[in-house]
DNA sequence: CTGTTTCCATCGAAGGTTTCGATGAACATC
DNA sequence: GATGTTCATCGAAACCTTCGATGGAAACAG
């Protein structure tokens, strides 16, 4: 019962998967071939399973269960290597690599703000980016090639913890002229009743947009083909006549509109709604050791919002 | 950052914690104590992280951190053996040690009758057995003392999978010659103008009953003293004439009512609503490399029950 | 068909790591 | 202050991992 396959075994194993070639995974191990080819071979024999389906010509292909071992692997290598994150987030917070995904409605307009703070307030941080949607941030925290993320609520962020870090409140974005420009606020309703253009789906704001609009998440854009693949884009599109969209403010004041023409109106909620808007949030594995870090780096990401 | 703790060393580790005395904890590591010791110290020096208080006299002090890197090496150790397990589990389901939690409500009516049942289907199971209440028994499962729980649903059951295994209606009992007993089922509204006795607080089948009856979770019984430790003594306060209980049918199946001269009579549910009931579930740890064996025990125990 | 190349498994030897038993130092108890 | 308990330290022995070399199988080219 008690026999458990080492850590190097497994490190063997991933690099195998990962290279799918005993030599180049042994390389990347910084091992000779002969010792991974055995310490997989070893593995398998303790294991008493077949793990890998060999052969000279082709690169060796993984059974079913070694796929699950493979999996399995990931898990245990990494809650080992939690043990040795513990001590060195306790010992030095708020140092070293930190991977952070960002979804691309906050970060080409918060980062430029964000990035110096963060590196003035924590100088020994090392800030790894990765833009992209929500779906596939998560996916990505969740299988630890990310630490954190910044995204926008309410989102399916499955078993992450997450902490708000601001709100950010819709504006209605307009062409200038637009006979909506002339009032000081533009009700929820009025601009609902305009051609509406959105980013193209997969994109949170993209239905956070339509919910603030009490409109239905199936809504196409007008003309399918023309959904807007970013927030610039989809301010051209706007500058262009095409319709009108609403913007978070975080953009308008990270710099979207750009002589672009087109102007923004607050938004006067139906009576008795709140503002329409989203909340930014930072989120982590909740299991994370760095969790109280994580935790931390929320007030600073608030200034740098705030200061906007 | 690469240097990651050695398996044994976190053993070392648990063993040292478990019984606060580095010759015992290395008596049960089957090695001796100055190879636990360097072992531990070793860990130590590698962390770079004092985990210990130590003294000669007293028992060693697990530092905050300490207590943190402790918590993390039992995932740890969890996740290595999860790869050993994924593969025995995959050659060989349904076999070996097997730690089941039961609730008092289920335990002494259905156990007869599914053990038996499970010898002969599972010849190769060595089952354990725990009863408790849901509480104790979730935390139980989480922190990985138990495997599989057989509960009755609505429960909190934290981030456990669960598989209903079968539906258990309440039934009215009464004591001999109760004017209810006349009739041929008891309206749910009648019953609940009765003095109504339950289990006491944390069985969840004083919940579920209250739930039933359309009661408040807080009321109280009637006397607060006299709140049952279990089925068994319930029934005997109601053969006692002191009230009226709901019983769920699988106790009296189960010979709760052995002799006391308790009748019971189908319940019928306010016009539109569902039967009163509770739902029998099976729950595990839903990353359990045996999730699929625990899967596959739900059609055994759903024939002990409807073989009743 | 044959020589060449690529790929993975096997083997003995070298090197490193872990473990043991003995010993030493700190502390409490009597 | 004598004694017993507890944990750290040390050198030697056992153990395990790794290496480089070698072997055999499969694809490929000529």
């Amino acid at each position: 019962m008690n026999i458990l396959p080492t850590p190097q075994q497994l490190r063997y194993l991933l690099a195998l998967a990962d290279h799918g070639h005993f030599g180049r995974a042994a390389a990347a191990c910084a091992v000779t071939q002969s010792t991974l080819s055995a310490g997989i071979i070893a593995l398998e024999r303790q294991l008493d399973a077949a793990l890998l389906e060999r052969s000279q010509a082709k690169r060796p292909i993984f059974t079913p269960l070694g796929l699950e071992v493979l999996a399995r692997a990931r898990v245990a290598l990494a809650s080992l290597a939690a043990v040795t994150e513990t001590v060195a987030a306790a010992r030095d917070p708020l140092t070293g690599p930190l991977r952070l995904g960002v979804i691309p409605t906050i970060g080409p307009f918060l980062l430029p703000r964000l990035m110096p703070a963060l590196r003035h307030a924590f100088p020994r941080l090392k800030l790894w980016l990765r833009e992209d949607q929500t779906e596939h941030l998560v996916a990505a925290l969740e299988s630890g090639r990310l630490d954190v993320l910044l995204l926008a609520l309410p989102c399916a962020c499955g078993q992450a913890a997450s902490l708000p870090v601001a709100t950010d409140p819709f504006l209605a974005a307009l062409p200038e002229g637009h006979r909506l420009a002339a009032l000081d606020s533009v009700p929820v309703a009025a601009l609902a009743a305009e051609p509406l253009l959105l980013l193209e789906d997969g994109h949170c704001l993209r239905e956070h947009a339509l919910d603030a609009c009490g409109l239905p998440k199936s809504m196409g854009t007008v003309g399918e083909g023309f959904a807007a693949t970013s927030l610039h884009t989809l301010v051209q599109m706007v500058a262009g006549g095409l319709g009108v969209t609403l913007l978070p403010r975080l953009a308008v004041a990270g710099g979207v509109l750009a002589g672009s023409g087109v102007v923004v109106r607050p938004l006067r909620p139906a009576s008795g709604s709140a503002p329409p808007g989203r909340t930014l949030a930072l989120a982590w594995r909740d299991r994370s050791p760095r969790a109280p870090e994580f935790r931390s780096l929320a007030p600073a990401i608030a200034a740098a919002i705030g200061g906007g």
